[in-house]
DNA sequence: CTTGATTTGTTCCACATAGTGGAATATCAT
DNA sequence: ATGATATTCCACTATGTGGAACAAATCAAG
């Protein structure tokens, strides 16, 4: 069962890919901020993360805590095969719709 | 005001882009079908594309009645200002978000 | 020329899923 | 305790989805 991603789920999911071992709370935000440029609060980033582990999209463990700094321990995500190929039909279908507009969908 | 676009709210703008004056209820849907692979009901289309009307990203006309066919009237859908920077805001933060990506998105 | 069947297309409605942010809470170092 | 970092809770809005009903046109009888 390969479930149907919301806009904003396929971007915390790409967030994930591109952050690897790095991916928690306040790394995904940064990212989708700077890539995206809107502003995004970072609850809104937790309840996709949540939702997306309740589908199996990714899976979670829970960081030591580095001796350097204060604060709760970070709680990792990763990527999870079912989300593997959630993340992939949305990858096609978005392609697939743009496929030969993208010089007009850059100029609107 | 330019509203964030929800997932299939993207791909129906983009397909009345695609269709040009030919965009309406039926050709919209199979449009979406065939470069997706999905299905999906014509309901949910004219849902979604009420809602894109309501926001001002869209505009309709109707449609002559043909002479060579029996039927209601269609209902033609073309894209607005609103919509183009909505659309281009989407495609961006996409394109921004997967840069680089490519490879590894298709190969999932 | 009017009635009914057929075709094509749209609307209604109800509910499920996803998006969003403010405020509260938790956990760690010092 | 206090400050720093990080996550959860909660409430509400917006989108997604499809079944069923409805509307409007053509065509073929009678």
């Amino acid at each position: 069962m390969v479930p149907v991603l919301g806009e904003f789920e396929q971007l915390v999911l790409i967030a994930v890919v591109r952050l690897g071992d790095d991916a928690y709370g306040a790394t995904i935000r940064r990212e989708i901020e700077e890539r995206t440029g809107r502003r995004l609060s970072i609850s809104a980033a937790y309840t996709t993360l949540n939702r997306l582990e309740e589908k199996g999209c990714v899976r979670f463990w829970i960081g030591e805590p580095t001796p350097e700094r204060g604060g709760r321990r970070r709680k990792h995500f990763a990527l999870q095969p079912s989300g593997a190929r959630a993340l992939r039909t949305a990858y096609r279908a978005f392609t697939g719709m743009t496929a030969g507009l993208e010089r007009r969908l850059k100029a609107l």
